[in-house]
DNA sequence: GATGAATGAGGTTTCATTCAT
DNA sequence: GATGAATGAAACCTCATTCAT
């Protein structure tokens, strides 16, 4: 990794949590220079702007959940089992680590719908990866006999996500576990419905 | 109503959609003077600053959909039916005249949870006023015989906010009408399965 | 008294400690309204502008003190009792009733000096005054054989005021006594000297 | 010294004769780089705020004063010639240089006394410095046997300050010289009589 | 490549004052 | 004659961004 990647890197590292807090709009250069330490001219240097940031930051935060979705997966071969990774995913790792954050979709959707437009795209595009990733493991689920093949994958994945993202915004909103907790029980139910 | 009162609500009416677009730190007090045609001083004369403004357009957009929904509950004296309320309104009504602006839970919750304490509290109530609303309906539900007594009420309005909150914020970003659908689907799906 | 010379005296009264603590460029109207209970209307109802208030504000305060101080002199003929009267005065009645606010010229001369003409006037008006009724009394104490004819009365008058609104700013900003008692001590002694 | 150092040095020096003139409240941030040349978003690179400014302000000419009077009581080693050496300075230097700026003190002290608590300690400070560097000065002399031991420094300190402040302030108001200048003899009468 | 001082536009808020009612 | 809502300018301050060093 050269220096100036490695500096990219660490901007990115240390301003996530302060885009997650703040928003994009509540978040200011001088936040980042102060969380970071660096000075303008090194975050210029190395993002183009603020938006640049914020669009990396984005990605981090992302990939940051997917990859530990991921690798949770991979430690089994079934098809349904790795569905089950989500719900079981979001109730544990999720709640200790990631709730205080909260998602990067919901935190960044509201704001990025109607002003943001960079933003914008990549938050759909990270809904449509979440919304394919589900599709593909139903439709591999019933292609090896897992699951029923009555199942329409894409209403698993739009039940699913929707289940998801609300109960998180409603938890992190409240401080209730509940909501995300249920939500969480009836994608779990879902799975076991669509079970063969 | 008086002159002020006049101004004032002519204020939120005016400045409730640039909120729901640009969010409470993208909206600025020009925003609102431009929206409104009126100057600086007029909006303080009426509001005690930008906070002030933005905690009233809240309540004003949470007024508008809650009075739609009361409204459409008052035309039957079934509690089930009052319960299917939700469901039909979100799908019908909601999507031809609110979805533009979406939910002012999702759009406020993400940005009013870490930084924004008044929102926040707003928030919050509002967010317990619509699950006691279901709450208390799921119980007369029971207590007239309409609803299996086996139904807990709390797990019922979780899921149902989970569901219906997700997806307008999905719905909303992507375009694609099928989370709020699906999501609407699985509400009335739950209601079912709780008729007696 | 006609009702708008009253309301004028209102005015001045309530306004008078908020100009002499905040100054003028400190004082707002909306300072003046909240003080007096009144509306914008109101005061400029009964004044040109905010210039108007301060003048005759400064005016109402001059007047306090002088009079206390001429009725003090009525009671006695001799002209050198009469101007032992000024360390007596404000050692006693000025450090209960009007330390706390202040003398008008102390206040006002500083910042009055550069940017305000019609109070640096009034303010130079109320020092000439002030310096002339030294003055005189000193001539007069010459002329009934009860002060030395030797004795310059405009040096006397310069002294005097020198050491009072001198010892006045000292004491005021420290809330150390010792700075007017001194003063206050020098003027008498200075009198006792040129007593015949 | 560092390019900031020397930007800050510079809006002070602009600066201050601003601030003589206006006062705290009356002198705005436009006026200041209006004198500077500089931009908003430069001054306040240099200085949190114009309280900020405004204090620094203070300081410079509070010393612009106090180095003069140290380098004229520098040229003897009579204690009793150095406190000649105030109304010495007052009576030529400060009239030819100073007086158009008036004494930080007088400028100060009623405006600071209660509104401003930042520059009120500073004037406080400066008093006392003064009244410190009196005293000491007539203790020395007494132990020296310059001056008689039967004096009071604590009452010659109160007494020299109130005439000199008192002088500036009449004179600077009224424009006529004879205030300062009858206050100046009076402080040198004064040293005379406690010369041993 | 990094620095940090400077820019200029725009942020929120308050000001003295006016004028239709 | 009084009201108080409205004005428009100006207050203090922060923003994202640039560029000479």
């Amino acid at each position: 990794m050269s220096k100036a990647a490695l500096t990219r890197q660490y901007i990115i590292e240390q301003t996530a949590p302060v885009f997650n807090k703040k928003g994009y709009a509540g978040t200011s250069m001088s936040d980042i220079t102060e969380v970071t330490g660096l000075t303008k001219g090194a975050i210029y240097g190395n993002f183009e702007n603020k938006d640049d940031v914020a669009l990396a930051v984005f990605d981090y935060n992302m990939h940051q959940i997917t990859a530990a979705i991921e690798q949770r997966m991979s430690t089994t071969s079934s098809t349904w089992e790795k569905l089950m990774v989500f719900p079981r995913f979001y109730r544990t790792a999720f709640k200790e680590k990631f709730l205080s954050i909260g998602c990067p979709i919901v935190n960044t959707a509201p704001e990025a719908d109607d002003t943001h437009q960079g933003l914008h795209q990549k938050v759909n595009k990270a809904i449509a990866r979440f919304d394919k990733g589900i599709q593909s493991l139903v439709k591999k689920g019933i292609k090896k006999g897992e699951i029923k093949d009555t199942t329409n994958p894409s209403t698993i994945a739009s039940l699913m996500i929707s289940l998801i993202e609300g109960g998180i915004l409603l938890t992190k909103s409240t401080g209730q576990s509940r909501y995300l907790n249920r939500a969480l029980d009836q994608v779990e139910k879902i799975l076991t419905e669509i079970k063969d």
